[in-house]
DNA sequence: GTGCTCCTTGGAGCGCGCTCTAAGTCAAGC
DNA sequence: GCTTGACTTAGAGCGCGCTCCAAGGAGCAC
């Protein structure tokens, strides 16, 4: 089945970079990667869903060091589940925190230009 | 009248290291900070609340040279004020929308923390 | 065979935002 | 006078997350 794709359609599909698709293997994030006769890499559905959601965990600030745990304790198979979840729920609160910090610095930016606009429309 | 405090208390009170206050003032961001009769640096009031407002855009991820740019267009005065105040506006699109990406991120979170919590009691 | 293109690797380089070092000045306390 | 400590400067260094480079290999077109 599925032979897989390349490095370019997968970066074009998760939105990173080949050199950021082997850097992540490389520290790994990604494990193994299939390759082809040829060597060169062919991903799987199920390695596009996991950049998915590597993409997210980044977009939502988690260094990539704490990625890198994740990976591993996911590697090492279902007796780390707890612990993968643990760290999920504590990241979740970061980012809830985080929300709310910008969403303070909102009222100071509102604050701010309404300012300018008093000062133009006076 | 106010003589102004040290760089100390100036790192105390705005929570940036004294290098870091120093670094800011010789990118432009803090302009020339009095000095004191032996040379050493004493922030007034006004230095304290322009501090607060950087920290803030710095907070809600400004870039550094944006924040220099916004800083160039405030010493030349108040003909830059719609100028200024169009920047705010922009950042602030940026922030709203950085928090909308990040609920939704919160959503993905949630979901795989059910997923884990689902398989634990089961 | 000769290009051309796409892939491979190890390792170097980069942009950002600090953060720290080295060497020196100055004022206060003993 | 000497030490201590907080300050000054120019400039080097660092941690993060990529990003790119050089050298080489495999497959295809001509």
């Amino acid at each position: 089945m599925s032979m897989g794709i390349t490095i370019q359609e997968a970066s074009r599909k998760s939105g990173l970079s080949a050199h950021t698709l082997r850097y992540y293997e490389r520290i790994g994030l990604i494990h193994e990667v299939d390759r082809g006769p040829n060597g060169h890499r062919t991903y799987a559905g199920a390695d596009l869903d996991w950049l998915d959601f590597l993409t997210k965990l980044r977009a939502t600030g988690m260094p990539i060091a704490d990625m890198c745990r994740y990976a591993e304790l996911r590697r090492q198979g279902p007796q780390t589940a707890a612990e993968r979840r643990r760290m999920l729920e504590a990241h979740r609160e970061r980012v809830r925190a985080r929300i709310a910090q910008l969403t303070g610095d909102l009222g100071v930016l509102d604050y701010k230009i309404d300012f300018y606009n008093a000062l133009e429309s006076r």
